[in-house]
RNA sequence: GCGGUCGUAGCUCAGUUGGAUAGAGCACGAGAUUCCUAAUCUCGGGGGCAUGGGUUCGAAUCCCCUCGAUCGCACCA
């Protein structure tokens, strides 16, 4: 019995039938529970490809159902669901398993490389709290992709060949300037503002001391760049930590630009005439003025289904962005990547059409790029929008927000929504320790299996208790519900790396503290439910395995999320 | 104007990738604690799934129209 029970009743349903299409043949949990534990569509299925009566169909299968020791209280419904329940006995088979290690680790990847991209802020300053949610989300469904057997690489793309690098260079000589007392002039409008600056100003006086301070700027230029980036770099990265997340690679825009990887790639796509010089039509949303009509090289992306053709080169004669971010997916591609998902937040939307684009074309169509458009945080103080000016160097930070309710909340609260979603992110609401909160609520239950071990070391005195030599029937229907919860976790595992989903990890485990309590609660008024019975040490040890399954759930599940489980709440 | 994302209970959101009588939490109403932590639980009211069509045994889910929200739309990232 090592596969999940959800494939095991799978297998049950493929053998009673001889066919090809099993992909289409599901088997779930009925919406509605009273219909059963598990149904099947297969008898829908076939009647649309034997043209028969889907009703006769399901009864034949039910047939077959209704001989196996495995399956219980088998139903025939309307237009044709096959329904059935899971025998006790079945249920409590899996119960060693559930306090496995490797529980619901199923094989997926089967060792396929994927390259996750996200975060890639900018260099210029730490990052902030939007960033956080992508940082979150791609980090989660990266241990998630690794825990089902997925070969994935962490990676942070580096901007750092821009114009707005300049400007961070510029901007720290100011500072710079400042510290020397040669600047009477107030800080530049384009500059900028943040005070972090000033401290990087700071560093780069204590290792040049005033070196710079009469040299012109082509003296300076490119070591302040230099400087700034590592700096900003150095920075972000201890904000990832702060926030749990760690990348594997970081990439370097410049670096690649200046390998020539850019030039390589364009003279690839113009062998296959993909790149043309030519002109764009005015975009209707510019009213007039700044737009001038100008030939300039162009990518074909319009032969996959973009708008339209998209410039590859600046008016400078400097690469675009999107030239450069199509030889970094090259460089993906030649690291023999076999897939690659990117998280990008919702402003870049417009951009995934002509990225996908460029991925097709330089794969040939045999490489697939998935874009994961992250939706914006809205910081919330107490029900009302907390302002922020990026202008004024106000804008809240990741850091700030760690700082404020601490990681594993920041991670949690990420992840209770789908990616595609907007959502609040209200200071006040996260740190309070109450039901309105999720992050407590699972932490609370799982704090609460704690008390039960303390208490069981308080009635019968330290011992261990086998699992394996645990009698399992002694726990009572009561228990079913939850055990039933925690046999359901390898499906949601798998739905959730199939559908790069991390979000739905988070909704289960609330299903998990919700059975766990309810069950708890019943415990109060019938003292014969509680988890730790003085008078029935064999019934208690049967209790006890399924704490330590809920146990082990939970702590996979926060693995995978990258949250500590705290096993005493105060 | 074009394109992306989205529209589900009063509020915040799930919805097993086309399944059955659409689900949680909050809020509202009524209850549970001499007890393994009440930071919890139990019960109740409340929804033509934005609108109109289409595809089929079957649609919140897929396709098209309309309305609304939001993001983007030469060269910036």
């Amino acid at each position: 019995m090592r596969e999940a029970l959800f494939q095991f009743y799978k297998n049950i349903v493929e053998k009673c039938v001889d066919i090809e299409w099993k992909d289409l043949i599901s088997v779930d949990p009925p919406k509605d529970a009273s219909f059963g534990d598990f149904s099947t569509n297969i008898a829908m299925i076939l009647a649309k490809k034997l043209n028969r009566n889907p009703v006769e169909i399901a009864e034949e299968i039910a047939n077959q159902l209704r001989n196996n020791e495995n399956v219980e209280r088998v139903e025939v419904k309307k237009p044709g669901f096959v329904n059935w329940f899971v025998p006790k006995k079945v249920l409590l088979a899996y119960l060693p398993q559930m306090c496995e290690k490797d529980y619901a680790r199923i094989n997926l990847g089967n060792g396929r490389k994927v390259n996750i991209e996200y975060v890639s802020a900018n260099p210029t300053g730490p990052i902030h709290a939007g960033h956080t949610r992508g940082a979150v989300s791609g980090d989660v469904l990266a241990e998630l992709l690794k825990f089902v057997g997925y070969d994935v690489t962490k990676e942070f793309y580096i901007n750092d060949a821009g114009k707005q690098i300049e400007i961070l260079a510029k901007s720290l000589h100011h500072r710079y300037m400042e510290l020397f007392g040669k600047t009477k002039e107030s800080l530049p409008n384009w500059a900028y503002p943040g005070a972090y600056l000033v401290d990087t100003a700071k560093k780069l006086a204590a290792k040049y001391g005033d070196k710079f301070v009469e040299t012109a700027e082509s003296e300076w230029l490119e070591i302040f760049k230099q400087f700034a980036i590592d700096d900003m770099l150095a920075m972000i990265k201890d904000d990832l930590h702060a926030l749990g997340v760690q990348h594997d690679v970081f990439s370097s825009e410049k670096d690649l630009v200046r390998s020539g990887a850019v030039d390589r790639v364009l003279e690839m796509l113009k062998g296959k005439n993909l790149i043309y010089r030519g002109v764009l039509p005015k975009p209707k949303s510019n009213d007039s003025e700044e737009w001038e009509e100008r030939e300039q090289l162009l990518f074909r992306s319009t032969e996959f289904g973009d708008d339209v053709d998209r410039p590859l080169q600046k008016s400078d004669g400097s690469w675009t962005y999107f030239a450069s971010d199509i030889a970094y997916h090259m460089n993906k591609i030649e690291r023999g990547f076999d897939e690659m998902i990117d998280f990008w937040g919702a402003d870049h939307g417009g951009y995934v059409k002509r990225m996908k684009a460029a991925v097709s074309a330089l794969s040939n169509g045999a490489k697939k790029l998935d874009v994961k458009l992250v939706q914006l945080v809205r910081l919330m103080e107490d029900g009302r929008e907390a302002k922020m000016s990026k202008r004024a160097g106000t804008f809240i930070t990741a850091r700030d927000i760690i700082d404020k309710v601490g990681k594993d909340v920041v991670r949690f609260i990420m992840l209770t929504r789908r990616d595609d979603a907007a959502l609040d992110f209200d200071f006040k609401k996260v740190v309070e320790q109450s039901k309105d909160n999720p992050v407590f609520y699972v932490q609370y239950a799982y704090a609460r299996t704690h008390s039960v071990l303390k208490q069981f070391e308080k009635t019968f005195g330290k011992q261990d208790v086998r699992i394996s030599e645990v009698n399992a029937n002694l726990l009572s229907e009561e228990c079913l519900p939850l055990l039933k919860t925690i046999a359901d976790w390898p499906r949601q595992v798998v739905m959730a790396a199939r559908n790069r989903e991390p979000h739905r990890i988070a909704f289960f485990l609330a299903d998990v503290a919700a059975a766990f309590h309810s069950l708890w609660n019943q415990g109060k008024e019938n003292t014969v439910l509680r988890c730790v019975l003085p008078d029935d040490f064999d019934k208690t040890c049967a209790n006890l395995a399924l704490i330590k399954a809920m146990q082990n759930v939970i702590e996979t599940a926060f693995s995978i999320m990258g949250i500590t489980a705290i096993k005493e709440l105060r």
